[in-house]
DNA sequence: CATGAATGAGAATTCATTCAT
DNA sequence: GATGAATGAATTCTCATTCAT
């Protein structure tokens, strides 16, 4: 028997992010993914359902991605300062250091029949954990975390999608300290 | 005879916006644009060269819509306070009684092979000005236009996003209370 | 507009009873009948939403025509022993001179999943009045019509079903006389 | 280890019958046979070199069954009425407590590819030596082995297919009545 | 012997588009 | 201009079978 491979799954996985990067959800199908996986069509029903688990599944893995990213990135010394350019800035570098991982999931988060997979606020969990301690320690203002994610991540996110167009450092230093003035004490 | 073919056409392209927003871009095919409007799929053709070229003319349109809607709500007599309420308050309400537009545009910008078709910033370009006038006139702080359409426009979308789990007018409240603080002067 | 060809659908229907006969519903695929028709696989699908749609439609007009077939032989001259004849030799003759439509038949009504779309007593039941008048006129023997059709049908069926093993023409004579006997009063 | 061995082959057998009484033999897959019987696909070709020879194997065992079953029924003490009554009667009780062996007979003596590997007549051959001691000895008529056949068991089969709709016990003694009538001198 | 993984071939069906009227 | 029919190409997915352990 031969033993299930789980970088096969891998390599599945990661040729689907590519495409849908280069092409799009709706340009992506099963057996463009295979050829660039290097397998059959059929193989990739042996580890998926169906291509919409296989979105799913995939979408639940890497919605998570870019904040366990951010959560390497933080330090328990840095003051309030230092943690929100951390996490603008590592918002930033992950959406150009993985860009694919960055454009699936912004794609599957659009998607109607996709979105409901993943709840944002799940996934930030933890580092909006750490923004608690500075909250309570005074270091940072108190809002909601829906509002603190919602002006922590989506506008940097804005930039990295138009980056091409727009942002360049300067940009993105701005951002940083419009933020800070907005969310530190 | 002019007037009729115009409503057709608009019934096409209200009949994809609304599948598009239960079904996202990839559920969303010819032959069901055209049971949803009501017409035969060779009627499209007669309108549009092909579904890219429809998508994209869709996605040039639709992408101003929100930025129009909020020209009709500032009036100049408002002050910064108000100003920025009214945008964002009426960014909200725009996705919440648009959501179609709102999810058709926020998927085409995300899609590699459409995003291309439209900046945002030229989009916006209209309602920058309306800000500009209150930049140099020292009533908000001054920043990038970029900056400015990130921190204005995408946390409330990103609220309207996920408003079913999360957003109240509570929420919104308070997002328009830290976007004030952070942008007058 | 091109229109709507019931010759069309006349042969795909053919086709597919055709290459049922040869190799079986289950080795029968909307390919193949394409092929065997001279259409496209896709222009299938404009006459039938389904493989199994088009299996049941074909079933249940296909059941009927052995009957059809005997009520055009039957004569109100006939006595009860040249109806027997008849009917008999009649339903022997369909077999073998439509015998694609015998076997599209005898296999639909024995698939599962296909046989609740036709129910034989309700395609017989002109045939069955035929035999009613005779038995009122006490010409023929009173038994309940699910008997009267097992005797009648069944056993000649069983009989073309194994011509090329067994059936010839004295065969058939006999039978026909036994049912006389057992069926005429 | 022999006898484990033909216990599977067994399970594997079941499986394909109990399935192809569910969904028909175009509906009965390798592997969902493998699932229903609790092996793998490849434990199959243990056994058999193809799915066509696993069903051509199965259908010349199991064609046998209803004679065997009628086979213990048939006492030598018995007269012909009672020999037609234990024939009849046995061949439904047969229909209804192996409903899938039944069906699965059926299917594939009608099935083309399939129909080859048995004849009916050498099936059979036993019960109708007992008839023809009988005809020897003049308590039942003679007729040919084929309307034998014909008469005797394909009107009840026909009766056992349609027993939902149709065939209750008052049905089946009527049929053996008029069998009685026909077949006894 | 037994197996889950792997797959080329092919299944049913849908797609975007064109045709003929 | 408008259409339903028609279709080649592509889609998702399943199949019978083989492989490697």
């Amino acid at each position: 028997m031969r033993i299930r491979d789980e970088e096969k799954q891998r390599r599945i996985k990661n040729a689907m992010v590519r495409l849908i990067l280069r092409e799009g959800i709706d340009g992506t199908s099963i057996s463009k993914i295979a050829k660039e996986a290097g397998v059959s069509p059929a193989t990739i029903y042996v580890y998926y359902d169906s291509k919409e688990e296989m979105l799913a599944d995939a979408f639940r893995e890497y919605a998570r991605k870019p904040y366990q990213y951010l959560l390497q990135l933080v330090r328990p010394e840095m003051d309030g300062r230092e943690l929100i350019e951390a996490i603008v800035r590592g918002c930033y570098t992950f959406s150009t250091e993985h860009e694919d991982v960055f454009s699936f999931v912004e794609q599957c988060s659009r998607c109607p029949t996709l979105s409901a997979q993943v709840c944002d606020q799940e996934c930030s969990c933890d580092i909006l954990d750490v923004i608690h301690a500075y909250q309570r320690r005074g270091e940072m203002r108190c809002c909601s975390d829906w509002n603190m994610g919602a002006i922590l991540f989506a506008p940097v996110r804005f930039l990295a999608m138009n980056r091409h167009l727009a942002a360049d450092q300067r940009q993105l230093d701005e951002l940083i300290q419009m933020l800070q003035m907005l969310l530190l004490t």
